[in-house]
DNA sequence: TAAATATGACGTATATATACGTTATTTCGA
DNA sequence: TCGAAATAACGTATATATACGTCATATTTA
């Protein structure tokens, strides 16, 4: 086996890492800004928005949400996606509390 | 071409998902943690504290050495990694500011 | 009811990431 | 000076990520 090492870390660090990864792509931070914006939750077809084609661009709405970032509610033949606020919030703590837990304040190198 | 599509998206969207993409995998944030942790700026046997081989540790402070998140100072034999405070204060307000772009406070779906 | 529309699921090709062995290089100490 | 020690560079195998075409399904609406 080459990769799966990330068990061996602490689960925390781990579910850290994955939410980082969800934001790792430019066309997921900027679907998250779209769906800030037009906060009407527009459907799938955000890809107008971006260069990317239909699929590729489900198949990022389909990572943001699997780290519940984002929300699909199904009306009829459309899908309304929307930010998941509670999820956003949380995840931006966390970032906190991981950059405060380095506490930089003293450093000193060397 | 299947991907490279990065450069399609706002340099400022590209670049912050870069920096994110630094943080995503555990042992880059386990990695800085002890940095931080023993600011004695350890040398990178660092690999002690990690479940991970030397080399693939070594690949891993390369990679956030790209990024800026850290430095190293060669000294003699040995080379002294330590965080860039700087850099992290800068990426902890970048994340801050993408956060708030979302604006979230008053978000209603549908 | 039939055709159009919107999606998600599935499959696939290519690019990256991850993990690590091996080797070359540099430096310190005997 | 020579060998040991610490690294970085390089190469490679496997796992993921990315992008997209195609197809099946479901919902409208004509």
């Amino acid at each position: 086996m080459v990769q799966a090492k990330t068990e061996l870390f602490t689960i925390e660090l781990s579910e850290t890492a994955r939410l980082y990864k969800a934001l790792s792509h430019p066309a997921r931070l900027r679907i998250l800004q779209f769906l800030a914006e037009t906060r009407a939750c527009i459907t799938g077809d955000i890809s107008e928005d971006l260069p990317l084609g239909r699929t590729t661009v489900n198949q990022h709405l389909r990572e943001l949400k699997e780290v519940g970032l984002i929300q699909g509610h199904v009306d009829g033949v459309k899908t309304n996606y929307c930010l998941n606020p509670e999820k956003i919030i949380a995840l931006k703590n966390s970032m906190n509390d991981f950059f405060d837990s380095l506490n930089t304040s003293n450093y000193r190198c060397k």
